[in-house]
DNA sequence: TTAAGTGTATTAATTCAATTAGTACACTAA
DNA sequence: TTAGTGTACTAATTGAATTAATACACTTAA
């Protein structure tokens, strides 16, 4: 279900990550199911168990899942829109900084948003 | 003028980068206006020339400073506005990106943003 | 043409954070 | 107890980032 190259310059965790959170927000991996353990992803990928639940940590400090040591990983069962809010807030938290810098009003800020999400596919 | 931590974990050139934005947004500097030569700031602040010279091309990058070489350094004469909204692109990029891969709508961003600014002190 | 002033290309040293893996530990459930 | 789960700790390694030394290239004015 998952892939990785270990050769990208992007770091196999976050590769993991991506994926994930990919699969969530599409509804291919859906509240309450389990995560393969660590070390079945680990030898299905051919990397260490850790890097494994590094992605899985980070997953959960964004609340993307939930984790029991012993038993295992679980998507979240927040609710998805609760999810994805927390994934991005990063981001806006790290614009309206800039913004705040520059003087930038909510409304220039919002006009921009809307030119760059028109010239993207979305 | 300008003031630099070489003890920070800040690079000393985005320091630079980071004060000399906030002047030109706040009109301390004005268009036209020579920037101080690299030696001479370099010198004032104890740092390498190259040094300054990395912050320069960072703002010339993003369009704040015009840079002539054997001239010297300016303000750009741009609108405030463009320059401004130069620096402030990518971020606007990294967040649509984010908001495309977790399909949030511009209406949900839209309120994130207003709640984050709010939130701050601006 | 010369001299003094400007920015920059190139190279290299150094530091430092990030990434990954090895190993041993801790918890859960049957 | 055993097999399965995640994790803490440590260390090796890589690789990017930062800064500096030095020499070069351009501009202006005398």
């Amino acid at each position: 279900m998952f892939t990785v190259d270990p050769k990208s310059s992007l770091p196999i965790y976050e590769q993991l990550v991506a994926q994930i959170i990919r699969a969530v927000a599409r509804g291919l991996l859906r509240s309450g199911e389990q995560m393969p353990s660590v070390r079945e992803l680990a030898s299905t990928l051919l990397v260490n168990p850790n890097t494994v639940s590094r992605a899985y940590q980070e997953l959960e400090s964004r609340n993307f899942i939930v984790t029991m040591r012993g038993k295992g990983s679980f998507i979240s069962d927040l609710p998805i829109e609760q999810v994805k809010q927390a994934a991005i807030q990063p981001h806006v938290q790290t614009l309206c900084s800039v913004a705040d810098e520059l003087s930038i009003s909510n409304a220039d800020l919002y006009q921009l948003l809307i030119q760059t999400r028109e010239d993207s596919s979305c």
